[in-house]
DNA sequence: CTTTATTGACCACAATTGTAGTCAAAAGGC
DNA sequence: GCCTTTTGACTACAATTGTGGTCAATAAAG
């Protein structure tokens, strides 16, 4: 019964990540371009994101500021771990193998992927 | 328009991968003890994805053999691009960071990896 | 103050998804 | 040759999701 983020509902929760505590109607500007979503859409995904807990509302005169009640991190961390688990037997080698021959890793991913394998090996 | 699979589509998908050309019965009999489908409803995930155009039916006798038309490879490219894209800014070092930290890597996972990053590096 | 725009609450509705039932043809058992 | 089982075709139906409308309260603007 972990709580389920829809892709459209996850677009909302990314504008939060990066600005926290905004009301509905900057998250309509910030989606603006993104998605074109009618600002009676943003209501309804903002609405079903409070009732699962994944927002929380604090009051500011008429309107709600909201604010992420679930971190990117574990997010990332979840769907992360979901995604192999679903499709790669549990193992992030096999994952990041697909990843590099998909779309080629860049040096910079490289690089960055030896400096934290050899943080892991202490 | 790419072919979607839906999870429980996806459970069919792998016993496929698994044994291409077997027949429905076949397929309830490999998900016993994974998931505990009627042949009903089996039989109807065949039929959505033969629909869909991701599995191909060979008439065998009064029944079907089916097998997958898209390989367990692509989906899985598929899949890992769609997440990083959507989560990981496109990245493929920061998902590795938080599998890492999610649930570790184990020895050979980061024995495979390096060996993957040396044949990247030529 | 009266008009207008904004906001949250509630409602709508079609498409997709999970889960399975009915039905008829056919295949095999006796 | 009838009865049972298996199979594919078609149908069902509630929950979820994407997308947005109505409405009433209220804030803002003139």
């Amino acid at each position: 019964m972990t709580l389920q983020i829809t892709p459209a509902e996850l677009e909302i929760m990314k504008v939060l990540w990066k600005r926290p505590g905004i009301g509905a109607s900057e998250i309509v500007d910030a989606l603006d371009g993104e998605q074109d979503w009618s600002p009676r859409t943003v209501k309804t995904l903002l609405s079903r994101l409070v009732e699962k807990g994944a927002l929380d509302t604090v009051a500011d005169g008429r309107r709600y500021l909201y604010r992420p009640l679930i971190a990117k991190r574990d997010y990332q961390k979840k769907e992360a771990g979901q995604l192999i688990d679903k499709l790669f037997g549990g193992r992030a080698a096999p994952l990041v193998a697909q990843l590099a021959d998909a779309r080629g890793l860049s040096n910079d991913d490289i690089e960055e992927l030896e400096a934290l394998l050899g943080r892991l090996k202490q």
